[in-house]
DNA sequence: TGTACATCAGTGAACGCGCGTTCACTGATGTAC
DNA sequence: TGTACATCAGTGAACGCGCGTTCACTGATGTAC
């Protein structure tokens, strides 16, 4: 069935790659196409062979980048698991580590980009979209079975929202301060260990 | 002591102050010289007469979006707490309203713009960072006595997160649906009518 | 109050520069016999 | 296996265009007498 890629389809992926990176690092307007091709070995001329405009590569790269940031997120909570830790909370410390806030480039791409994403083109609004629900089913996973979407919800929010204000506030005392703040919150809030599988404060 | 402002005073007020709608609207890198301008009534040559450079006025316009942005969220919670609200729902609700949802360039500058700013130039780094700062005051001085600076931090993470995620999803249900849930998540932790003046989860 | 002059605030043309996009061309890959 | 040819993937020069910035100039404001 999947048969050996063409020249044209691994450059293709690299060139992505390299996108996803590019786009968390420096934003969607921090890149551009020349950039990107350069640094995935290429020259710019072949871009359009790839994509039919920016735009569509930014659709394609934040698409991309949604997939590696939660395959990286997942295995990371499933480490934390092996080591006994509950679902939720394996999520929680893993989304607000210090590791996050410095890794932009490599982490999750709602974080990284969230502000930006209303004045896109509607074909990047729509994968971002995407990418929030992404998160949204991410976070209600990893919590019991009594708990409600709307609780997913509200712990979505936090997650990204103290990222955020963390890397403002810089790679710092004052950033780690406030990702333990909501680390601390979320667990006791919605406590993994609970058996009962309800959220302690409802 | 405060003399009639000149023209030149005026001018510049007038330019901060379209400024600090254009980047909450359109972003950092989303308005030119040029617009901001025009639509300020004059024409971009005279710019450099106001600021030494772009990024010396984004400092300003964002120094000025806080200050409104405050203002505006201050009397709002007043209007609420007048009719019976305490001040910690008062704020949620103003922060998480539909209003505030839709109303993006009179809005907090911190959800309007928190993932570009790690991108910006040091002197709108900085501003940003008291910006991040005025906010978890804010929400500090809105929360009953006996609240930690902790839980202030985590509260503003979630106020700004949920703003922002709900954006990404559009002035729609969806998005709607995402503010409700985390203003229920918020009140219901932290009961403002209370007077124990202790977090109901701690 | 009125005139002459200095200073101020804003104008609009011009400058580099970088960006997204296009396109004729080239070298590499794969296919047919 | 080897040769001839078609297709493919990438190259690099060129194009508009818009942006931040500069600057000589102009009209308005304010001051001195």
């Amino acid at each position: 069935m999947d048969t050996k890629p063409t020249r044209k389809q691994l450059s293709h992926e690299r060139i992505l790659e390299t996108a996803s990176r590019a786009i968390r690092r420096s934003g969607c307007n921090g890149v551009g196409v020349a950039d990107i091709m350069k640094e995935a070995g290429l020259t710019h001329g072949g871009f359009y062979a790839h994509f039919h405009s920016r735009d569509a590569m930014l659709a394609e790269a934040l698409e991309y980048a949604g997939r590696e940031g939660a395959a990286r997120i997942a295995k990371r909570s499933a480490s934390r698991q092996a080591q006994g830790m509950g679902p939720f909370q394996a999520l929680v410390e893993g989304y607000l580590s210090d590791a996050h806030l410095q890794s932009c480039e490599s982490g999750c791409p709602v974080a990284a980009l969230a502000s930006e994403m209303p004045r896109q083109a509607p074909e990047v609004r729509n994968v971002a979209r995407g990418r929030v629900h992404g998160l949204l089913e991410m976070v209600q996973r990893s919590l019991p079975a009594g708990a409600t979407s709307q609780d997913a919800m509200a712990i979505a929010g936090t997650l990204v929202g103290t990222l955020q204000l963390a890397r403002v506030l810089g790679n710092n005392s004052d950033g780690k301060a406030l990702l333990a703040a909501s680390r601390k919150a979320l667990i006791a809030q919605f406590d993994s260990q609970d058996t009962k599988g309800v959220p302690a404060a409802h």
